[in-house]
DNA sequence: ACGCTATTTATACACTTGCATAACAACGCC
DNA sequence: GGCGTTGTTATGCAAGTGTATAAATAGCGT
């Protein structure tokens, strides 16, 4: 008559190695079946775990998200950031590392556009994302605008301020817009395509010599 | 003891009407509260209706949603087709009315944009989604590569078809990331600093000469 | 003026969702 | 080795979801 189901084996985890397997659990979701496919189950069963054990590392469903859309945030920009360390590269070169590392896996990917687009669409109507989305933005835009301004230097043009900020928000439109469709469409292009497409468009902005001019 | 609820009056409307009502208030509900906000019911009462309604034009869900997604899909492109209709006009003042059309009011919109994030987000794992954007995308780069090839033609430069290609691939990925960066913050930028900014690039990138040289 | 029929409402159903709670057991500590 | 802590499972619940179905009525043809 015993027929009570036996209870499933378990392990105990780390904190930080849970929490970081449920945030790896709702990123494979969300792109395997977008964010409306990310349910607290689905998640937990991804995880290896069951549904309420999310409740005791994240007060509640929405937290859980957001802390993997910093996840993937942090990711993206760490990535750009990395090409931006070649310290002994010249301002061009670097410039040139920076969009292609934008523009390449792994932030070219359909996973991270997905949960970047489910997270974007709701800035619209929640501040604290819309908020969140304004940092991040001029964050990468501020960087941006540095590195142009050391490209032109390098290259004796005159760094106007204003034209400075233009053609920071310039690039950062041209690496947004080609992101979206390498993610979206990554099969229409080239394996590099979209890199050296933008690093044209930059260089012909910043009306920098045509070719291979590092040393006249 | 007649405690009978009364029932409510309605309405009949023609077919067509009524789908487009539903479709409209679809865009309503989305724009408003995201894609996951449009549950039937929701999108019922905005249409005025009951929920029961929907299945008798739509066989589903689903279906509605899609027929939504087309609706604003040709909106906009329809916005944009609209500006490159200046027959008379030169093709470099074409292709920068184009651009500037892609950047300011009424395509530079929140609402339209919320709408399309929600959408797109779902392109990742839905197919039929991700057919109607490439439908969309190719058919706008199409246009884009055309005017292109008019612009290098009036300019006396080759056209080399795969230079072309890549022309229209990095203007349509600027004209997308502006948009964006537009649609979330428009605070951010002047009244027309965006299409400012895109055409500059686009000239640039085209090698068009730098200011008014119409008639030499 | 009166039915006919298709549009519309109303109600119900099966299912899923996020969340709460209680029972349980893995693991560190003495 | 027993024990307490707490990470983990199991179960339940109320609300909301899309969909199916039957009843009602609006409005047209006659």
């Amino acid at each position: 008559m015993n027929d009570a189901p036996p209870r499933r084996k378990f392990r105990r985890e780390g904190e930080e190695r849970r929490r970081q397997d449920l945030i790896e659990a709702t990123l494979d979701c969300v792109a395997e079946y977008g964010l409306e496919g990310a349910t607290v189950r689905a998640i937990a069963r991804r995880a290896g775990v069951t549904a309420g054990l999310i409740r005791h590392y994240f007060p509640n469903k929405e937290e859980l998200l957001q802390a993997t859309y910093a996840t993937i945030v942090g990711r993206m920009t760490e990535q750009a950031k990395a090409a931006l360390a070649m310290d002994n590269a010249s301002p061009r070169r670097r410039l040139a590392a920076f969009v292609e590392a934008n523009l390449t896996p792994p932030v070219i990917d359909a996973r991270i556009f997905s949960l970047w687009a489910g997270f974007i669409g709701r800035a619209t109507h929640d501040p604290a994302l819309a908020a969140a989305h304004r940092v991040g933005y001029l964050g990468f835009r501020d960087e941006l605008e540095a590195l142009v301004a050391e490209v032109l230097a390098a290259e004796d043009q005159v760094a106007d301020k204003a034209q400075t900020r233009a053609h920071a928000i310039a690039i950062n439109g041209i690496l947004d817009g080609l992101w979206i469709e390498g993610c979206l469409a990554d099969d229409l292009f080239g394996p590099r395509e979209l890199a050296g497409i933008a690093i044209s468009t930059v260089e012909a902005l910043l009306r920098l010599k045509p070719e291979r001019e590092e040393t006249p």
